[in-house]
DNA sequence: AGATTTAGTTTGCATCTCGGACAAAAGCTG
DNA sequence: CAGCTTTTGTCCGAGATGCAAACTAAATCT
């Protein structure tokens, strides 16, 4: 721990200022006086040196009548041009690439259709460089505006070091993408593991803004997890993001099991193969349309079929109730694409996780399903940089907008 | 997240030193500088006040020469006085209480060999503070001296409320012991997880010092487990301590079944209960005697008790290596009574966790096992106790005293 | 037009840390 | 033994910060 000198004290409540403003949208000063208790003459202080960085800008115009009498207040916002950012997400058929401002509204993506899995990490690191590049470029920017990338990937990544230990999309392990791309586009990059960035954009944007426990479970060819506990990413003792799909099933005198060979949906595709021939074509190579007809023959009635997508949700509910057990969440959201909406799905791992749960914790935690597009991804690089920018000095992650006004209910979603 | 201000910044420092102090033993101010980072002004006016406050003494005896030039170092120490701490450990079978200065020196204890898994929450309390009342006044203090107690106890607790969700040893749910007894002795008192308290002491005291990272779990009547994340002892949401008798073996739809029911020593005596007949007495009623047998059974070569603790072992093995996929914690460390020293239940531990783990994980974490005195626990809760008197303004438990100079090594063990 | 009300700023003061000068206390040196 | 050297610890002034209170600004109300 970083010892405490007049330099912190200002990093602190600098933070606490601009994550007030970020938060509330549009503010005034009194407002942020009484969001962080700060007295008036510091939050003076602190905005006109936002200002006078440029970080804030001031909304003269008086658009809602706050009080009718006294002097109008003068809200301030984020300066959507103090900088911008780049956030990639690879996934094991698409580079996902978007360019995001200061307020971490995405000004431009771009989507590469590519089955990366099949490539070593120099030709995705080249895919993603050119991504950036064309990005940052049709967003008429340069790059050498950009302050910062951060590309996200499943598997198993120590951010701090910049490298991924090992991750289904890459072939190799140990690759320090980091520092390779920063040496490439001549820019800050960090990485992360896909599911944190889902965790953190949904604590800046979505559905958990102003919640600072819950667990994000993303069902897709991998299984990820990401957890924010106390308002901050929660990392292993390395800084390593947690892999759900290596959690364990069953101790190994009994069979054991990984959880990602049984609950992802290239394990339920595989399971489900043999009632699928004839209704889907090639499996392996069109998954999507395999993985609509499953869902689809399940929930007409097919046994097989539901039976595949009961066992999957079952483990992945398993899992959950363990989770629960340690974290005590108050809500878990679970995405993926089709699969994790299917009642075949779900339903199972509701239950799962009710007869697995002890009854203290029986209702401690709400799960939701959510789906995702690929947007909230790239937000959540762009918001794992501009976290950075922000200069929380402890390290925290700042905490999420209630909605709360007029228009402040642009960034968020239903369940 | 507290603002900051003068003051916060002044106990931060503090605190620096405070923790230097008590980490490195006795010390002197040019060292703290070091270690802290703070400038020597800086340390000369915070040890000033301390001294002042007459948490700290100096030792002038200039016992051994520094380097021979120059004005000698004052060493610095904690004033064992300045402080007394009640520890109080409830397992089922006893009460421990021990009185413990500032320095987290045991000064007094007392054991209450009774059973009180059978008594009601009342009675218990009533236990607890006869004897604190006892163990103090045989230390020859008055219970005004006495600045904080804290109880230990396996289950779940609920430490920032004080409340003892659930627990093995009271019949009750939602017991507020904190309060309880806070108002009868009239002294603040806490109540914290029993492994809580175990890895704390580890962490200022034991085996664990210097180390961030580890898992304490612990096998009696019950599975206790104990998370130091990031020097921080870990808690889930709501402030809950995790247990670890509560984690699932299978999904529901296999069988399901809690740790708790195959692991501890309860579960093991009573699937071991058939095998002992003739050989133990009554089981139930003399479990260590029943245990003892067991294991002298199963080393001599008999298949069923030693199937028994296998099971048992490769069962918790399982959810260490859950709990090491997701915290990677660089040593963890199995403690309990007579179980946990059989080879016949931890190599099938180590093999379990080895045979889960995945690759990119399998040598991260030293699983070391330890046997405990009831000492541990106590000191534990002292330590908890002090680590609020030196006042951790952001909540950091203090880190840990490395083996240094003459004298260093009293409180550390081998594995 | 003046009172009232609310927002934000300026002023004065206390606290903190820090760098550099300074005092203290020992050994070394001739 | 007196003076030099070395190391430790303290004092002083500068710089930065936050806060309370007085003050200015800008609107509505009467």
């Amino acid at each position: 721990m970083k010892t405490a000198d007049p330099e912190l004290m200002r990093a602190i409540n600098r933070f606490h200022v601009m994550d007030a403003i970020r938060r509330f949208g549009p503010v005034s000063r009194v407002e942020i006086t009484e969001f962080t208790a700060l007295s008036p003459t510091t939050v003076s202080a602190i905005t006109a040196a936002l200002l006078d960085d440029r970080l804030i800008i001031p909304e003269h115009v008086g658009a809602v009548r706050d009080l009718g009498r006294g002097r109008p207040r003068v809200m301030l916002r984020l300066n959507p041009e103090a900088a911008h950012v780049v956030g990639v997400k690879l996934a094991s058929d698409q580079i996902t690439v978007a360019v995001a401002n200061f307020c971490g509204e995405i000004l431009h993506s771009l989507a590469l259709p590519v089955r990366i899995d099949r490539q070593t990490a120099t030709v995705i690191a080249d895919l993603v460089e050119d991504g950036v590049r064309r990005c940052v470029s049709d967003a008429g920017l340069e790059l050498s505006g950009v302050s910062g990338i951060c590309v996200g990937l499943p598997g198993v990544v120590e951010r701090a070091a910049g490298i991924c230990r090992q991750s289904p999309v890459l072939q190799e392990r140990d690759v320090p993408f980091g520092a390779d791309l920063a040496a490439r586009l001549g820019t800050p990059a960090s990485i992360d593991s896909d599911v944190n960035l889902a965790a953190l954009a949904e604590h800046w944007f979505g559905q958990a803004r102003g919640l600072n426990d819950f667990l994000v479970v993303n069902v897709e060819r991998s299984l990820g997890l990401g957890i924010l506990h106390n308002g901050e990413l929660f990392r292993g003792a390395n800084g390593l993001s947690p892999d759900l799909g290596d959690f364990m099933l069953r101790a190994p005198g009994e069979g054991g099991g990984r959880l990602a060979d049984v609950a992802s949906e290239t394990a339920v595709l595989a399971d489900a193969e043999p009632f699928l021939k004839g209704v889907a074509g090639d499996v392996p190579a069109r998954p999507d349309r395999a993985m609509a007809a499953l869902i689809r023959r399940a929930e007409a009635g097919d046994g097989d079929c539901a039976r595949v997508l009961a066992r999957a949700g079952e483990s992945l509910g398993f899992a959950i109730a363990n989770l629960i057990t340690l974290f005590a969440p108050p809500k878990v959201i679970v995405s993926g694409r089709a699969m994790t909406a299917s009642d075949c799905f779900i339903h199972p791992l509701r239950a799962a996780v009710a007869a697995s749960l002890p009854a203290s914790l029986a209702d401690v935690s709400d799960i939701v399903v959510r789906e995702w597009s690929d947007r909230i991804w790239v937000q959540g690089a762009a918001a794992m940089t501009l976290r950075d920018l922000y200069g929380a000095p402890w390290g925290t992650t700042g905490p999420a907008p209630p909605a709360r006004g007029i228009g402040a209910a642009q960034a968020g979603g239903s369940a």
